[in-house]
RNA sequence: GGCGCCGUAGCCAAGUGGUAAGGCAGAGGUCUGCAAAACCUCCAUCACCGGUUCGACUCCGGUCGGCGCCUCCA
């Protein structure tokens, strides 16, 4: 089996060959970190997490780096927005990502380089450019990138035979007189005044100003693929299908004209866009979704997950209340097959158990071997998880071959949920004796003490044949949340919905 | 206007030139005091129109509809 992945470069699905396995360099584009990064970013790093966890799964040994582009126009405009320096605006969204990245299960990056703690391999990286005359300095101070030096320039989005549509967004920067073509992008920005009140200009042998955005990113990977890997080439490059053009194209340029490599990453893969309803996330349609709206809501990440991996990262998935409540119902089955599982000693399975395990180890591989095809893939979980049920009913045993192709599936996805506070009533013993309130308690110790005993009571009452009494009480545990259910030895189980 | 993607059952969503995975919802069963869970059964001819082919949902052309990019938006 090998692992194939779609090419944006070539526009195809190819092997998947690092430069020194088995080594891979992964660089991500990660936030500008100039607010709460929202549900959309996220599906993209969701994609890039899934694909480190099959990479990692498949034997491979991972560097994976994520930018925090920490100096751009939003985050010099928020910081004198609200008055402070750029460093000290930037630090609150840096920590309310490395939140929400831990809520949705995101495996931390080996390094987070912020643009502002690489200034110098910029400044560097332009001198170079600048020297080799592909770079050059405009009347306005900023020095520009000469995409008309560079041949190769536009073959990974194709737009090279682009022309702009006439007044598209009705946009003329004064500082397009300052560029020799109108293509050209900047490299690095001339000191404003603004700028330099957050703190956010730097000098240069080629003048003070800032790093431009595409710039950023490939200073950043090559000093860091160099130092960890002594390799100037990426084995892969991901990020949004936006970035395509003009970030990636400009990161190409930039890093081609200096290492005088062909390319800059042997596989370029973009993820597609979440949509809600219909349309990309902005602020002007308000239709903005966070990663921290959602933990608001109590959604858990193992069902985010899953609603993501129902879709391959290539196709767009536009996000629904309904998609999401089926996403969740999933993950829910998935996780109580797993807990039965898990409630079973360990040891030799039956051998139709060990057969599901197989066959879940095999299509899991093969799905996710063919560019990540998730759907695929967790339809071979959801098929494992019913022969499992089916074979557990049966009084069946799994064993390791189960365990380990069950635990690889759902750790690289990672779409079960997170373990809710829940309490096993044994048959015998409970108390029906212990005085309780009717009333729910607002604090959550003592209101789980409070589901506990009721729970203890119903059951009590249920071995008395007191059957409308046991329903009265799952009624009044439903409605504080608390869920009641009976197993098939006699014991009962309370958990919070 | 240029480049690109997409249109599969009530909803979400894979897929192959030879007669459509999986999930959610729904219906009927088994089990159960009941409920829940679990399991079993049922539930589409793949936007439309042409063409290529023994045969297309899958290839080609067109139409309609939706979406993205076209200089700093994942």
């Amino acid at each position: 089996m090998t692992l194939r992945l779609y090419n944006t470069m070539t526009r195809s699905v190819e092997d998947f060959v690092p430069l020194k396995a088995p080594h891979v360099s992964l660089y991500t584009c990660g936030p500008t970190v100039y607010n709460y990064a929202h549900i959309g970013n996220f599906r993209t790093f969701l994609f890039e997490d899934v694909l480190r966890r099959w990479l990692e799964a498949s034997g491979y040994d991972v560097f994976h780096v994520m930018n925090l582009t920490d100096v751009d126009d939003k985050t010099i405009r928020g910081a004198a927005a609200a008055g402070a320096s750029l460093a000290d605006h930037v630090v609150r969204f840096i920590d309310a990502f490395r939140e929400d990245s831990g809520y949705l299960r995101l495996l931390p990056a080996h390094v987070y380089p912020r643009a502002t703690e690489y200034v110098a391999p910029m400044i560097a990286l332009v001198e170079s450019l600048l020297a080799k005359g592909v770079a050059y300095k405009g009347d306005d101070g900023s020095v520009y990138f000469a995409i008309g030096r560079f041949p190769a320039y536009g073959k990974l989005s194709r737009l090279d035979t682009r022309e702009l549509q006439a007044g598209a967004g009705g946009r003329t920067l004064a500082d397009e007189y300052a560029k020799e073509d109108a293509r050209d992008f900047v490299l690095w920005k001339a000191a404003r005044e603004d700028d330099e009140a957050v703190g956010a200009a730097w000098d240069a042998p080629f003048g003070r100003g800032r790093p431009g955005w595409h710039l950023e990113c490939s200073a950043m990977a090559l000093d860091l693929i160099g130092k960890h890997l002594g390799t100037d080439v990426l084995d892969i490059h991901a990020g949004g299908i936006d970035l395509v053009f003009p970030h990636h194209e400009d990161e190409i340029a930039q890093s081609c004209a200096h290492t005088g490599q062909p390319d800059f990453a042997r596989v370029w893969m973009h993820g597609e866009f979440l949509t809600m309803a219909g349309t990309k996330m902005s602020k002007r349609f308000g239709n903005i979704l966070t990663a921290r709206d959602l933990r608001e809501e109590k959604v858990d990440a193992g069902t985010v997950r899953l609603l993501l991996a129902t879709t391959h990262y290539r196709a767009p998935l536009d996000f629904t209340d309904q998609a999401l409540d089926a996403a969740r119902e999933g993950s829910r089955r998935l996780g109580a097959l797993a807990a039965r599982v898990a409630t079973l000693p360990e040891g030799a399975g039956s051998a139709a158990f060990e057969a599901v395990g197989a066959t879940l180890a095999a299509d899991f591989a093969t799905a996710m071997d063919d560019d990540l095809n998730t759907p695929r893939a967790l339809a071979a979980l959801f098929e494992a998880a019913r022969e499992g049920n089916r074979l557990l009913d049966a009084g069946e045993q799994p064993g390791p071959a189960f365990r380990a192709a069950w635990a690889k599936a759902t750790g690289v996805l990672q779409i079960l949920p997170t373990p809710a506070a829940g309490f096993q009533l044994p048959a015998t013993g409970a108390s029906a004796n212990q005085e309780l309130s009717e009333a729910v308690p607002t604090d959550p110790a003592a209101q789980q003490e409070w589901a506990l005993g009721w729970a203890g009571r119903r059951l009590a009452a249920k071995q008395g044949r007191n059957f409308a009494e046991a329903d009265r009480i799952r009624g009044l545990l439903a409605d504080a949340g608390w869920d009641v259910r009976d197993n098939r030895d006699g014991t009962a189980e309370v958990q919070r919905r």
